[in-house]
DNA sequence: CAGTGAGACGGGCAACC
DNA sequence: ATAACGGTTGCCCGTCTCACTG
């Protein structure tokens, strides 16, 4: 969401400063490796290579950490406890002081003693920690110093095991004072009931000793005295340690093994996650695909330390020193707990440890100095800290500009979008400006200067190049290639399907324009490893069938006989013809030119006397597939929306549930969004701009990534023996963790070419028809598709008995899908069509772009073009073409170009194609029509649409809907729910 | 009786075929 | 009235209602 910068714009800037490799890293996700992939591509020359460095900052949970430290061999029964508190001038373990110690000792549930005392600090108590404690300098100014106090304080402990909530803070101040006056490492055993309450009760909503208390039912007085709040822990703690009895845990060292770690409440630790192999792209697919789907909680992906180091090959793992809250590294987390012992130790884990600008820490920085980082001082003193720290244990010691944006006037883009998501917790994280532009060496050398001119080199320019050349050459984000589903026996299973029924229809022998066709597409199908495809869609439409719900086709699949004897689309793409049901004659007439059968003379069979049958719509298979066959067909079916979950439901038992996946949309800011997000800042922030500036504003969010979603109806197919890792990691629909549904974590455009999508999409039409049918008790295939009556709506009031005054237009077709509206009545009015093929042209002309507007209608008005010569439909223009002389594949490529809307995007192409034209005499209008198409239908597309409207026009004629005095909507509601 | 939180609902918007 | 591709799914957010609570 606070994506301000394109990842192509901020890699393009890395190679104007000189850099040869760049680490991308967003929060959690992976959704700009493509685009930083082909960006680096195109920067790259044989000699100057640009490295992208696949990366990302998890959320890391430490499910290893254990529940008690240092835990003796004794039974919890007889062992002391003590349950203590503190209160401190600040959170830094490193510069602030204790001012009260509260605590409560207990030995088996009962309490047997208690400690209580204020503490003189000798500094003055800030304002903000009088506030929270009520504690005042006053209170104090007679009260004893730690010196003398922490000796009492350590003798009331004697052999008992600590207690805290939140223990390591307590805890950090707590060794600290012994440490310095006592001069003793203290290595008691500790529970930290912080932890505890988590794993003991997973489903509250937050550990706090107060929100604790209150949902335990017990009593908190004073919260924030130690002495209460050691009462109130100690209160909680003997609860607690009743439920690990009631689990049959005796002993102080089964503690840990208690309960399961809840990771969905663990406090989180940033961890910057490298990939270093192909292998370990694999590895960091999987690591954000658990993390989003297994291990998420409280709105972040999560991956318990535990996961990380199973899946570690082939990754580099580094740990920042973030310190922001929820964000917080965990060296630098134990930095600040000052448990150096313990970090020393898990300083080992990591492969480098990475320092930040000191403006990374302004949101900390607290006026009184009370946060845990005070000052740029304390930055400086941790950042030289882990310096020393990385030399003595030899890990790498980086620097990075932890860059948000590129440019420092950035930030309040940075801001408005934070603050429009909706995630932010308080108004300091947007209001402070942390820095977070792209820093260029020189800068970044100034600003780590105090670690020395040498020491600053090494973690910024020397460092960080090390890991650049870690990390493996030429790691694609997606393989290269095409990696179609498996089925058994596809192809056989295909070729009998299709001839099946093409026998069943035509009679054996087939007449041959029937099985040349077959053919044709048969072996381009095969051939080209379709089967598969055509195979599943089959199983879908039947399994839909099967269950009432009537299928409809759209886009190019009509275009295929194929698909046709398959059942998968109801549009015959032969030309038109008669047929002979009667299975002992099968006598066939075939009219090998342009046209719709069903516009055909009723005719007698003139072997047997039968009624003929009449169907083809000459729709020609290239369309589909390309003269070469080559050409990825889409296949794209309407399932009613009742019924789409369903069939989503069986693509998976289909092809496994490992292997099919939604495909995920990413959504971005769009205009309106973007400058309401600009409008909501300034207003909501008592500021004021000009609406020239919140214009100039929204257009630099544009396009910033707001959620994720799905795609509305295309289900991502892995083929069996791959896995979905090999091309991308898989998530919730929006991080949604009650969805049922996994999307793909790319925007599914990015592997298109590898995968194949089958698009289930949702529509109106079957739901429409399959309630109609029960209604009306009549059958859909009963329905005669070219009625005279129904066909009259679409040219006049007529057959619904009404005048055009009455219902306020001239055309009968309110209600009749996608035919209803004003701009498509018009076109009807406009020319008055009276067969099934002209309104299969009037819907090809009536969609898509820039069709009939500002094109073919022009070229009719002025006289240049008759209405039977515009193009109405992508076929009009290959069977022109191939008319016209031109050569076949170049036809379809041209089909292709101008159908994609082309001519515009690509100009000097659209050149090279429009002289082709010329020299094969095409007329300037047409090529100039072609020119201004922007998108158009596939002629299967506009059959399927016509028929399906036809046959709810049809029950509309029927049922005279017409003259009930209703607005449209109640007329579309009776007709779909009272018939 | 005000405050809270959950759930239903509809409008606005984005992505898509 | 204009100009116009139509229609689908899905996410977010504001609004409203209603049960619950102290």
């Amino acid at each position: 969401m606070v994506g301000v910068t394109d990842v192509e714009d901020l890699i393009k800037r890395a190679k104007e400063y000189g850099h040869k490799a760049i680490a991308i890293t967003d929060y959690s996700v992976v959704h700009s490796y493509p685009a930083a992939y082909k960006t680096a591509k195109k920067l790259s020359k044989d000699d100057d290579k640009m490295k992208v460095i696949f990366g990302c900052e998890m959320y890391m949970i430490d499910d290893e950490a254990p529940m008690i430290t240092n835990p003796k061999d004794k039974k919890i029964e007889e062992e002391e406890f003590v349950v203590f508190d503190i209160e401190t001038t600040g959170l830094n373990s490193h510069t602030n002081k204790i001012i009260e110690i509260g605590a409560v000792k207990i030995k088996a549930g009962r309490i047997i003693d208690r400690y209580s005392q204020l503490i003189n600090p000798g500094i003055p108590i800030p304002y903000h920690i009088t506030e929270i404690t009520s504690i005042t300098n006053e209170q104090v100014a007679n009260q004893p110093k730690i010196d003398e106090v922490i000796g009492k304080f350590v003798e009331f402990i004697g052999d008992a095991v600590l207690v805290a909530h939140n223990a390591p803070f307590d805890m950090g101040f707590i060794k600290r004072d012994i440490k310095e006056y006592l001069n003793i490492d203290l290595e008691a055993s500790v529970i930290d009931t912080l932890q505890m309450a988590r794993d003991l009760f997973p489903d509250f909503k937050k550990y706090g000793l107060g929100d604790l208390n209150k949902s335990l039912g017990l009593a908190l007085e004073k919260h924030h005295r130690a002495v209460d709040d050691s009462q109130a822990t100690a209160n909680m703690f003997i609860i607690f340690l009743e439920k690990y009895k009631e689990k049959g845990i005796e002993y102080l060292k089964d503690i840990n093994k208690g309960f399961e770690v809840n990771v969905k409440k663990q406090s989180l630790r940033n961890i910057m996650v490298q990939v270093k192999t192909q292998e370990g792209l694999k590895n960091m697919y999987k690591l954000v695909s658990e993390g989003h789907i297994k291990y998420f909680g409280n709105k972040k992906a999560r991956i318990p330390k535990s996961v990380l180091k199973e899946n570690r090959e082939g990754l580099i793992v580094g740990s920042s020193l973030s310190a922001h809250f929820l964000n917080t590294g965990e060296l630098a987390e134990l930095y600040l707990r000052r448990d150096l012992e313990k970090l020393e130790e898990t300083a080992k884990f990591y492969d480098y440890i990475e320092l930040l600008p000191k403006s990374t820490y302004n949101e900390l920085i607290e006026k009184e100095g009370t946060g845990s980082l005070a000052s740029y001082d304390d930055v400086e003193k941790m950042n030289k800290y882990f310096y020393d720290l990385g030399k003595r244990l030899g890990i790498l010691v980086t620097a990075s500009s932890n860059v948000h944006y590129l440019d420092e006037n950035e930030d309040i883009i940075r801001s408005i979008l934070l603050y429009g998501s909706g995630t932010v917790y308080n108004s300091r994280q947007y209001s402070i400006n942390n820095g977070f532009y792209f820093r260029t060496t020189d800068e970044m050398l100034k600003e780590f200067g105090y670690l020395g001119e040498q020491e600053a080199k090494e973690v910024i320019i020397t460092n960080t190049n090390k890991i650049a050349d870690m990390v493996e050459e030429g790691i694609k984000p997606i393989p290269e290639g095409f990696y179609p589903p498996k089925m058994e026996n596809a192809e056989e299973i295909v070729r009998t399907m299709t001839y099946e029924k093409a026998y069943r229809i035509y009679g054996d022998p087939l007449p041959d324009i029937v099985s040349k066709r077959l053919e044709r597409e048969l072996n381009a199908i095969i051939n080209n490893g379709f089967s598969v495809l055509y195979l599943s869609a089959q199983k879908l439409v039947k399994k839909s069938l099967d269950n009432g719900y009537l299928v409809g086709s759209r886009g190019s699949v009509g275009s295929s006989l194929v698909a046709f004897m398959m059942g998968i689309t109801e549009v015959n793409a032969l030309y038109p013809h008669y047929i002979c049901d009667n299975p002992e004659c099968k006598h066939s007439e075939f009219i090998e030119k342009e046209g719709v059968g069903i516009d055909l003379p009723d005719k007698i069979c003139p072997k047997c006397g039968a009624k003929l049958r009449k169907d083809g719509y000459s729709i020609p298979f290239e369309v589909f597939m390309g003269f070469k066959g080559d050409k990825v067909p889409d296949i794209d079916l309407n399932f009613s929306g009742e019924y789409q979950s369903e069939i989503h439901r069986y693509c998976e038992e289909l092809f496994g549930k490992e292997n099919v996946f939604k495909a995920g949309t990413i959504s971005t800011l769009a205009e309106k969004n973007a400058e309401a997000y600009v409008r909501k800042y300034f207003e909501d922030n008592n500021l004021n701009a000009v609406r020239a500036e919140i214009i100039r504003l929204g257009r630099l969010c544009q396009g910033a990534k707001k959620t994720t979603g799905q795609h509305p109806g295309g289900m991502v197919i892995v083929p069996q023996g791959n896995s979905i890792y090999e091309f991308c990691p898989v998530q919730r629909p929006a991080n949604d963790e009650t969805s049922e549904s996994t999307t793909t974590h790319y925007d599914y455009h990015v592997m298109d070419e590898q995968l194949v999508k089958l698009d289930i999409l949702g529509h109106d039409d079957p739901t429409t028809i399959k309630l109609l049918q029960e209604y009306t008790n009549m059958e859909v295939k009963d329905i005669p598709l070219a009625d005279k009556d129904t066909l009259k709506i679409f040219s006049s009031t007529e057959s619904l008995g009404v005048t055009p005054e009455e219902i306020g237009t001239e055309i009968g077709t309110y209600g009749i899908p996608e035919f209803g509206t004003g701009f498509v009545r018009q076109m009807l009015i406009d020319t008055r069509p009276t067969t099934f093929a002209e309104l299969v042209r009037i819907s090809g002309l009536s969609h898509g772009t820039n069709v009939w507007l500002n094109n073919a209608q022009e070229f009719v008005r002025n006289g240049q073009a008759t209405l039977s010569q515009i193009i109405t439909v992508r076929d009009d223009i290959m069977n022109y073409l191939i008319d016209q002389g031109l050569d076949n594949s170049d036809a379809f490529k041209i089909m292709e170009f101008v159908r994609k809307g082309k001519p515009k995007k690509e100009p000097e192409n659209w050149e090279k194609y429009s002289n082709m034209m010329k020299e094969k005499n095409v007329p300037d209008w047409y090529i100039e029509s072609c020119r201004r198409i922007e998108y158009m239908f596939p002629k299967g597309h506009a059959v399927a649409y016509v028929m399906m409207a036809m046959r709810i026009a049809y029950f509309k004629v029927l049922y005279l809907l017409h003259s009930m005095q209703l607005s449209y909507r109640e007329k579309q509601m009776i007709l779909i729910w009272k018939l």
